[in-house]
DNA sequence: TTAGAAACCGCAATTATATTGCGCAACTTT
DNA sequence: AAAGTTGCGCAATATAATTGCGGTTTCTAA
C-alpha cells in the first residue's frame, strides 16, 4: 500500500491553484508553471483527484444565454426539523433541476437555496408548485440577485505559504 | 466577417451539458457522446466559448482538505445606496480573497456574500476587520452553512429540448 | 551511520489528442 | 440554377498524455 502525501507542497498548491483558475489547463502547461515535468505533474494531479482535494471540473455556463434570465437565493424554513423530514427535503431538492445549490443552515432559516429561472414568472410557478406544495414547507424567503460582482471559484489558495509539517 | 451561430441545436446542448458535467472531457469523448467528428466538435467549443456560453473552466477544490472548515453566507446591508458607495463596496470585495462570491440583491440586504474561513476564529477577525471596518456597512448577518446537500455546478441543460427559432 | 525502503524526479518511447488544411454536401440567397 | 455560406469528416501533423525505468534524495530503523 503506497503512502499518500497529506501535506500539499508549493507545486501541489500551485498546481491546485492553476486548475481552479483554469481547470482545462494542458498538464504541459501546468507542469512547465509548477517547474517540474510532466510526467511527474500528471501523477501529482491524479494522487491530488485521489485523495480528494479535486473533486471535479466544471465548464462555467453563462445562464442569461441559455434563458435563464433570473437567479435567486431562497431562505426556507420547515415545520419540523427531525432528520427524517430534512432528508426527505433534501431529497425533493435534489429532484428539482432549477435548484443549483441548496445549504443547510445554523438559525435563522432551514436551507438556502440557490435557484435559476428563465424568468419571474417560471419562479412563481416553481415556489408555487414545487417549493410551497412540498410538506413541511414553512416559508420561503425569495432575495433576487440583481448583479454578481464576484465570483471565484472554490478556496483562495496561497501558493506561496510555508510548507508546514 | 463570419456568421456565428445564434441558436444552440442539440449538438451544442449536448456538449455544453457535458463540460458542464465534466470540464476536463478530451475533445475525442465530446464528439463521440455529441455524435460528430473531433474537428467539427472541437470547432464548435471554440466557438462556445468565443461567443460567451463557456466563460471558463475550473477544478472544484474539496474545502476543507484545504483547511477551510467554515462556510458562511453573510447579508449586508449598507448606509448609502448611491451607485459610487456600492461600487466602492464591491472594489472592497474584490480584494478579499476568503470572500468567494459577491451578489447585489433586491430587497432586504444589499449584497449576499459567500465567505469561506479556517475557523469560526478567523471568520471573526475577518467581520471585525475587514467588514465592519469598511465604510458604509451597515449591519452583518451571518449565516453558517452546515452543510452543503447540493450543489450542480450552473445551470440545468435540457439536451433534448425541441430546437426553435 | 548506514543499508534498505519509500517517495519523487526526469528522460525517452509510445499512445492518444488536438489542430489544420481541404474537399464535399446541404441549405440559402439571388 | 449559380454563387455564397455553414458545417461535416478525412487525412496529415503537431501536441499532449502516459508508461516504463533508472537514478537521486530522504527516511527509517537496526
Amino acid at each position: 500500500m503506497p503512502t499518500r502525501r497529506v501535506k500539499l507542497d508549493r507545486i501541489d498548491r500551485r498546481i491546485l491553484d492553476d486548475l481552479q483558475e483554469n481547470g482545462r489547463m494542458t498538464n504541459v502547461d501546468l507542469a512547465r508553471r509548477a517547474g517540474i515535468s510532466a510526467p511527474p505533474c500528471l501523477r501529482r494531479v491524479r494522487a491530488l483527484e485521489e485523495a480528494g482535494f479535486i473533486r471535479g471540473y466544471h465548464a462555467d455556463i453563462a445562464p442569461e444565454l441559455l434563458g435563464y434570465e433570473l437567479t435567486v437565493f431562497a431562505l426556507i424554513g420547515l415545520s419540523s426539523q427531525a432528520k427524517a423530514d430534512l432528508q426527505k427535503f433534501e431529497q425533493l431538492v435534489e429532484s428539482w433541476p432549477e435548484v443549483r445549490e441548496c445549504h443547510m443552515l445554523a438559525g435563522e432559516a432551514d436551507f438556502l437555496l440557490k435557484v435559476v429561472a428563465e424568468n419571474w414568472d417560471a419562479y412563481k410557478t416553481f415556489v408555487d408548485e414545487r417549493l410551497t406544495a412540498a410538506p413541511n414547507v414553512n416559508h420561503v424567503k425569495t432575495m433576487q440577485v440583481l448583479q454578481t460582482t464576484k465570483h471565484r471559484p472554490g478556496v483562495p489558495i496561497d501558493v506561496d505559504a510555508v510548507d508546514e509539517e
